[in-house]
This record gives structure tokens, sequence and C-alpha cells, in this order.
DNA sequence: ACAACCTTGCTATAATCCCGCAAGGTTAGA
DNA sequence: TCTAACCTTGCGGGATTATAGCAAGGTTGT
């Protein structure tokens, strides 16, 4: 490597040390919008002495002035020293809070019934962390609400989806998900799109039966212990009620058409 | 009263409900310095219509924005719609969180040996609350620091001391003690100026043995369960294990010429 | 071929926020 | 002149938020 300009980068730790905070803390003000490092190619993220000097001004405002991660966003950002968050993985969140408030329970309730923390339900809800398709799905289930409800795809619907029109979810990094067909159906035909090691998390169960068909990469699905690889071409039928879980194990990414019935998600 | 002066300012219930928060945050918000109210006679706070706006707009920025509150209020000082808090009292705050830090204690464990809850303690040493003398001593004496500590005192002592030098420390509206010596002294003598109907919180022990002179007003003193009552020229003296608690029964403000040996506040 | 990082997803514990109560004082209308 | 309905401050407690750390797997440099 040329050693001037890449000497120039820092690697989270590093700046963590030298900011003072953890670097659990960097990860998580960086998903409110703080910071946007620069990434190598495998992801490791790369922080210039500006973003330094931005998280040390925040650990300031932090620590001494008391004031909160979201605080902190909006006043640099006023300063114009950061950017919004993404858009649209907000909504999710959001709706998830909606969900829970409607039914009057609190996180402590709702965190219990699915089998997670108090405090990453917490996160989840105010976007600042992203669930796995396996908890998404667990949380889905538990409020007895479909997909469609995350996809926030009430009300409208139309018979025929153009690309453009189709309604997108995505759950963490490296998963997404476009809804190709809503409103008052039987079956829910998503087109996953998974990039390379991403996969859905814990294993999760529910009613129905589902249809894959690999449109290009691989996938690798287990079910109860037995793992099944699929590559493009290959289909796939099982009933929901078996505890399953998948990943993609290659190095491109993988698209699957992907059909649930009934639409439990 | 006069109809239209007056119905321009509301009380802190309508302004709650105005605004769609509860009295109590709206207090908790003002001693961060959001609003400055301004009191009738008998201390009610009167909102104009612009404090009713800055609340709403406060509102906003908490439910809506998730910034907490010392936040909000910097964010509006910075648009001139909000004045800093008061001075003085901050630095107890401060202090005491440095004493549990020193001694690497949480909030529960000093919470519970002192016996008040979490939430407040929390409150006090972010100067969001305010305590009574009562509570004051307590703290003190589970740190084993004496009143000195809290009045900023430590390194410097002089013979003579002015009343312009006086060390000043204010427990809570309406108690103000005023330091009359420091330094590596045996008694620790006070001048305090009780408000009326202030007091000092609940009642409270430690060791050596005190003595009082009433300069002005009156004080009613209560040593388990009996009470005396003091006026100018009184003198009284005891034993500070005894428990004890005092206030002002009067309309005028009182002054106490207040000696404790040995120090333990 | 390690050691020492990094990645994401999540847990546990500590801290913060906020509603509401108690005890006492004030106000306004009947 | 009662009395209901407010207000005052000091404080408790439950819900929510913040942050350090862990596990399982991937990368990097020596």
């Amino acid at each position: 490597m040329s050693s001037a300009s890449v000497e120039a980068y820092l690697k989270i730790g590093d700046v963590a040390r030298r900011v003072g905070v953890s670097p659990s803390v960097i990860r998580s003000w960086e998903n409110l919008g703080l910071t946007r490092p620069r990434r190598t190619q495998s992801k490791y993220r790369l922080y210039s002495s500006d973003d330094v000097k931005v998280l040390k001004r925040a650990r300031f405002l932090r620590k001494e002035r008391g004031l909160n991660a979201p605080a902190i966003v909006e006043l640099l950002r006023r300063e114009g020293r950061a950017r919004p968050a993404a858009g649209n993985v907000a909504a999710i969140g959001t709706h998830l809070r909606k969900l829970r408030e409607k039914r009057k329970l609190s996180l402590a309730q709702v965190a219990q019934s699915v089998g997670i923390s108090v405090g990453f339900l917490s996160a989840l809800e105010r976007s600042q962390m992203s669930g796995s398709v396996g908890t998404l799905r667990k949380l889905a289930r538990f409020y007895k609400t479909n997909i469609l409800d995350f996809f926030e795809a009430n009300g409208s619907s139309s018979r025929q989806v153009q690309p453009a029109q189709r309604k997108v979810l995505e759950a963490g990094p490296g998963v997404r998900m476009e809804l190709l067909a809503w409103g008052n159906t039987v079956m829910e035909p998503h087109l996953f799109r998974v990039a390379p090691r991403a996969g859905s998390g814990d294993s999760y169960t529910h009613e129905g039966e589902e249809f894959l068909f690999i449109l290009r990469g691989q996938l690798a699905i287990t079910l109860e212990k037995e793992e099944f690889r699929l590559k493009a071409g290959d289909s796939f039928y099982f009933e929901s009620a078996r505890p399953h879980h998948w990943k993609n194990p290659g190095r491109t990414e993988t698209w699957v058409l992907w059909v649930n019935t009934p639409p439990t998600f």
C-alpha cells in the first residue's frame, strides 16, 4: 500500500481510543448520520482526520453538555458537518413503534414475547439499529401483521407492478426485499436480493408454505439441520412451520424469487 | 383584576394541556433554562403566549426529533429564544457527580445507601433539580465529606472573611447558606438565610454538636418530636446525633448564625 | 499461521426521562 | 366563608435510552 495516503486514515479502534468512546458508540452514532466514513473493499471503516474532529466534538457535546446523539447530529448538520442519515430504512422503525403503541404495550412486554432484549427493540424502533430478517419476522408474527405493513403498502394495490413501482424493504445491510404484488392477496411474492455472506440471521417459523426460485447466484438454506445448496435455476418448496434460515454463501449477489402463502411474512 | 392583561397569561396547567406534556416536565425544563415565566407574588408561574410557543417547539423537537432537553435549550439559545440557566447552583451537581465517580459507584448504589431514588439522584447530579438541606446533608455524610466540598472552598483559607468573600451555597429555593470561615477548622460557622416557609426538608442526623443564634425572624426546630420556636436573640444548642429538622414558620426572611463541630456538615 | 484487528447482531447494566403523588399554600366561585 | 380546583417543591418509580461488551465469522500484517 502506498504509505502517505493510507496512513492518513484510521481504523475504528484507533479512532475510538483517540476520541475516548467505544467502537460500539461510534457505530451507533454513524447510524444516526453523524459520520459516514469511507470503507475498504472488505467493509472496514476508514476515518479521515476530519471525521475524527467531528467525533471529538460530538464526544464533547455528549459528555460535557449532555446533548444526546440525535441532537448532536442535528447541530452538526446545521454547521454543515454532517449529512442526513439513510431515509428509507427509518420507516420500518417508526412502523414498529406505532404497532406497539397502538396495542399499548411496553418495550419490555414485546421484547420478552418476541425473545429479544428491551434495548435492542428500542434501538430498532428508533431506526438506530437494523435487525435481521429473522428478528423482523418474529416481530411481524407477534404483531399478527404481515410484511405489507412494513412496506407501508396498505391501502393502495395494483395488478401490474413495474420494477420502479416495487415496494422496497431493507432488513439490515445486505438483504433487500422487493414486493412484487400487494393488496388483498393470498400469496406474497418478493424478489430477494442478498449480498454475499448476508442472510436471514436467526432461524424462524410461521404458518403456511413457501416457494423459492433462484434467479442468480447461490443460496444455502437450512431446514432443521439439513442444509440445501441452491443455485441459479433451482427451485425449492417447504412448509414454513419448519425452522429455517438461509444465507448467501457465494461471492456474488443472489437474486431469489420468493413466494409465501398466506402473507404472514 | 384587569381582564385583558391578565388573561394573556396562562397558568402551568393550561400550558401543559395546550402543549401536550405534564406540568412536571415543564418545570423540569425550566430548571435547564428553557423558559423563565414570570411569577405572581405567591410564586405561581405565568406564561405568555411567547413562552407557550417556545414550549411547543420544544415538545416538537423532543418527541419528533428525539432531542433531549439540554439540546433543546442549546438550540433555542442559539436562536435567541432561551436564556442560560442559573449559574451558581450548577456546581453542586457537578460536584456530587465527581464525588460518586471518584469512588466508582453507580447511581443505584449511592441512592440506596443514602435512601433516595435513583432518578432523583441523577437529577441532582445534573443540576436539574434541587435537593433539600436534609438530602444534601445525607449525601455529604455518605461521601464522608463536609460542606466545604460543596462550597468548593478547598485549598484556600483566610482568617478574616468579609461579607463579599463568603462562599455561598443554595440548597433549593429559599435556603441560602453562607460560609463564614473555612480551611483547617474544627468548627464550621455559617449564616443561614431562610425564606418564609422554607426549611430543611427531611430530618437528619450526624456526629457532633451545633449551636444556633437567631439574628432575625423566627425558626421552628424539631428535635425528635419536640418542637422549639426560636425568635431573634434566642440561642439553641444540641447534639447533632438527635434527628432534627427545621423551617421558617414566619412571613419574613430568617437569619441564623449556625455553628457545627466537627465540620461533617 | 497466528495475533490482533475488523464486521454485524445482539445482551446486560447503568443512566435518563417523565408522570404522578404528598403535604402544604392560593384562588375563585357559590 | 367554605370548598373545589388549582398551584408550590421534593421526591419515587416504571418505562425508555445509552453504552460497553460478547459471539461468530471475516481480514490484515507479520
